[in-house]
DNA sequence: GCAAAAGTGTTGGAAATACACCCATGT
DNA sequence: ACATGGGTGTATTTCCAACACTTTTGC
């Protein structure tokens, strides 16, 4: 519902002008997305930053980003934007959260929309490498521009919350995996240790890894099985609903 | 991080100016807030609506929104707008989702950020009814402007999901509730038949309820216990960590 | 006394946790 | 042989689900 707000003035039956005309004037302000891409090497949770490209945030980081076009999707545009600055495509982008302080930005308004995405680091090698994109620990970034630590933070806020409750995980993980990687996977996500075995029954419990009847290769020790996710198991018996519990 | 990226452009150290022209360009679109409203009475999980100002939309139902102010932070429009339009404030309110679909709105680009609340409808009678404000069924509302139904949903799936997590539910009664009164908000709001005494036992064994001492008046029936939600408790005891389960 | 909801305990099964040993491979 | 991590089983506990009867009040 869209009313400019003048004390008393009417608000029933506006015509379309009206209130093209308010939109009009109401405009003064730009919308951005910005987008948080997780990946996992190295038994670590990783972010693709770049370098800014504003002299006030010279040698700070800063997240992928760029305007919204005024006839363009919102989910397009956070899809455009990552294709652009990594030329990756086909990956899960979520929206977040959206960041409208005033302040926000140097150049005037600008709102922005906070999407995030997971890659398989080893699977998608970033070809294009402008602004010194590349792959930062998570845990250890600093020197942010603009307020993109906190968007960082509400994003792996929310990553840590759905990994628990849905199998995002494998997508940071390459097709077949070991049991080992993918509990190094959640440890490092979580940021807790978990007993192995426990681990191991869980997931076969879920009975959602499919055995590929592969090794291992190249490990300096007992390799171990390669399973994959199988997701038609998954999607036939997902859960609707857990219990209360705060 | 905002760049206009046409070709080949060059992305290193742009003046501010540079994108404040970047940003004026591009602004051709307004950004509005939208208030999904949720309260219970008499066992069912309601919502607030007025008829939609707009003729093309008339006699149809809106939520609560209005174009954000160019100098105006996103969440103070909001509580303004919930101010405004209920004479209301002193509420919890969550932004949810935001929504940009071009043609969402028949006035031009008008993208539109949800934000959900919650309000005891016994103790917050509203005080400005402009545009038929009043409380609705969630559950049986139909003939929705805009894409306000595709937002309700959304603002319900959330309020489900968090009021599974957070003792939100405490919001939407008195101050001094009967666990009956408890039990009838979560089975209204889940859309579930629970076990009477498996309820009790969960919440009493939360330890988060005080006993008032108070019981129930004027009820056809037994009456029963008051209770209160013990904030301070909840505080300090509350969660960090759900295992993994999907 | 009767209708309506309050209040209360137990039991069985499922899932989570804690925990220790042998195995396969590379060096 | 040894170091490294793979692979397995069991006992304990905790949590959840299912379930029926007695009590208090208003009418």
């Amino acid at each position: 519902m869209i009313t400019i707000t003048n004390g008393k003035q009417l608000r029933q039956g506006k015509t379309l002008q009206t209130i093209q005309s308010e939109v009009a004037e109401t405009n003064r302000l730009a919308l951005s997305v910005d987008c948080v891409i997780f990946g996992f090497d190295e038994n670590k949770l990783k972010v693709l930053l770049i370098r800014s490209d504003l002299k006030k945030y010279e040698g700070r980081y800063s997240l992928l980003g760029d305007l919204v076009y005024p006839a363009e999707d919102l989910d397009a545009a956070a899809y455009r934007i990552l294709k652009q600055r990594t030329g990756l495509n086909d990956l899960y982008l979520e929206q977040v959260q959206t960041f409208g302080a005033v302040d926000r930005h140097p150049a005037g308004r600008v709102v922005t929309v906070a999407y995030c995405s997971l890659v398989n680091v080893q699977h998608h090698k970033l070809k294009i490498l402008e602004n010194e994109l590349h792959w930062h620990d998570v845990k250890s970034a600093v020197d942010f521009a603009f307020d993109h630590k906190e968007i960082l933070d509400a994003c792996y806020e929310r990553l840590q919350k759905r990994i628990q409750e849905h199998p995002l995980g494998f997508n940071l993980l390459p097709k077949k995996f070991s049991l080992r990687e993918l509990q190094n996977l959640y440890e490092a996500i979580l940021d807790v240790k978990m007993d192995r075995r426990n681990f191991r029954k869980k997931f076969f419990s879920m009975d959602f890894l499919t055995d590929t009847n592969e090794m291992e290769q190249d490990v300096p020790h007992r390799p171990g099985k390669l399973y994959k996710f199988n997701y038609e198991k998954y999607e036939k018996k997902k859960k609707k609903w857990f219990g209360i519990d705060f």
